[in-house]
DNA sequence: CTACCACTTAGTAGTAGTTACTATTATCAA
DNA sequence: TTGATAATAGTAACTACTACTAAGTGGTAG
């Protein structure tokens, strides 16, 4: 489709900094990660990159809810979860779900390519930091009011 | 909670705009909107109503996929299909689904309170338009690459 | 009806994340 | 080794949004 890329010192250290990376960095901890080997490398330099990275499927590009797009070093499909306390975006080991396109395609005349599902809550850690520390009573709260919480309510 | 909002003219005519549109119009739309009918209304008037007026409860907020957020004239919980060839964001008629959340929790060890299921394809206008028009081909291709692809391909 | 004042506004400046541009440098096929 | 072309560093610009300030207004109490 489109010429193989020059692998550039720059490109190689970006790409091995995400594989080795589990935490779906963004753009930015990307910049900050490369440029602790790579001193004087361009932030320009590391989102180009980062995009022809993902086109061309060496990486998978994430783009959350409203927040700074992030990337990861595994291409195979997945969903994530975010946690509310410390921001860290992770894999979910969960079966997908290919056969909503199907009713979603049926219900809204919509010809549905792709899908994604995103979950929020408190990582392990923030978990147990909970109960000696302290975090806002309401964080769930205003977590629902952020992602429009598809979650409990259920009339309509 | 809190007292309740003073009735502006700016206020009410960004709440009778959402209202009536049904395609979840970005800040800059409800501006756009807007200001064909009160001219000199300020656009961070809107970005602060919108803001106000979600926290209320009056109006949705959705934060979708690293775009601009946009608003939702009705409040109950729903799913979301974007048109990629369009842009336009439609509701989704079909039933949550709550309880993948326990399956979520057991697989992560997170904590899980909201999730956000969002679609991306063709609108019935964008598909009609695609046999006559000119769309480029591999728009589901790229999109994919976009989205993360959570629906085609099944290895891991 | 009038006066008050906290809330709200218009206008503008500032910010974060990202993209575009340009002159220089580096990659890699021949 | 050389040369076309891709990629880079550095910087400017852009978009979506937030913060600030002086002036204006809605709604209540008198």
């Amino acid at each position: 489709m489109n010429q193989p890329l020059r692998m550039t010192k720059q490109r190689r250290l970006i790409l091995e900094e995400l594989l080795k990376n589990k935490s779906h960095p963004s753009a930015d901890e990307v910049y900050r990660l490369v440029r602790a080997r790579l001193p004087n490398i361009s932030l320009g330099t590391v989102y180009r990159n980062l995009e022809l990275l993902s086109e061309s499927g060496l990486i998978g590009k994430l783009e959350l809810s409203g927040v700074a797009k992030r990337f990861d070093g595994t291409v195979e499909e997945h969903y994530h979860v975010r946690c509310v306390q410390c921001g860290q975006v992770r894999d979910v080991e969960v079966a997908p779900l290919p056969e909503i396109h199907v009713a979603v395609q049926d219900a809204s005349g919509y010809e549905i390519f792709a899908h994604r599902l995103e979950f929020r809550g408190l990582c392990p850690q923030c978990r147990k930091r909970r109960g000696i520390g302290g975090i806002e009573p309401d964080a769930a709260q205003s977590l629902s009011d952020e992602m429009g919480s598809a979650s409990t309510r259920s009339s309509r």
